[in-house]
DNA sequence: TGATGATCATGC
DNA sequence: GCATGATCATCA
């Protein structure tokens, strides 16, 4: 919406380039956690945090005012993206929305990208720099596309539905453990129980926005480079 | 090494 | 209880 609005936050996300993720802690006045596999959404809270983002478990984007999504991006010492990205829950009834109006256009429409370097002590892990970033033309038809064959997957039934499909995005288990079940319908409308699912974004996609902000090397055995300059 | 399915903590 | 923040564990 505003454009010096979003000057700012990237100014902000940019001035955290280089720093690591125990020297924005205690900027920011929080304990980090010490063991990541038991806090694994902790730096990403913790960079919603510094930037000063709207926060909480509410739906929409993290600044809603601006329409910007923050999400972390755990990267390797070359700066490849290593895991896929979460982008948001399966809604209900999601065979009856549109791409224009679902949850993961309006999630991806506007991203702060913040790449984190991994494999290092929790408060020694890098932040490299952030990059403001929206879909090209060419993977929102991609993502389009997905969307609508991973919804005619949703709306009919639940049995075949894997994190196989999909190019850009995939559906995978989202929960506490493996037997949560969420109220549901089956495909002819009437109740069911379902695994609770979200739409992730596969590794690729990320790694090619990394690559194309000059971020991360091209070639698999491309030159090192540091993940917080460019 | 990469992808899939499973899992952990927190906030409301 | 469920959505948000993600990474872990395992197998091919």
């Amino acid at each position: 919406v505003s454009a010096a609005g979003e000057r700012e936050i990237l100014a902000l996300a940019r001035s955290l380039g280089g720093r690591t993720l125990g020297e924005v802690a205690r900027f920011v006045g929080r304990a980090l956690p010490r063991d990541p596999a038991r806090h694994k959404g902790a730096a990403g809270t913790l960079i919603e945090r510094a930037l000063g983002a709207d926060g909480g478990s509410r739906h929409g984007p993290d600044f809603a005012a601006l329409g910007i999504e923050v999400k972390t991006l755990p990267v390797d010492a070359r700066g490849r993206a290593v895991e896929s990205t979460f982008v948001c829950c399966v809604p209900q009834r999601s065979k009856d929305e549109s791409w224009e109006r679902s949850p993961v256009r309006a999630k991806l429409a506007r991203v702060l990208w913040i790449p984190i370097e991994t494999h290092a002590p929790f408060a020694e892990r890098r932040i490299g720099s952030a990059l403001l970033w929206s879909p090209s033309p060419a993977l929102e038809e991609t993502l389009r596309a997905d969307w609508e064959d991973l919804a005619e997957l949703l709306a009919s039934g639940a049995e075949r539905i894997s994190a196989r499909h999909g190019r850009a995005l995939q559906l995978r288990p989202k929960a506490h453990d493996a037997s949560v079940r969420l109220r549901g319908a089956d495909p002819d409308g009437a109740p069911a129980l379902e695994a609770p699912r979200g739409f992730y974004l596969r590794r690729w996609v990320t790694r090619q926005v990394l690559e194309e902000a000059g971020l991360a090397p091209r070639a698999a055995r491309g030159a090192a480079r540091c993940i917080w300059r460019s």
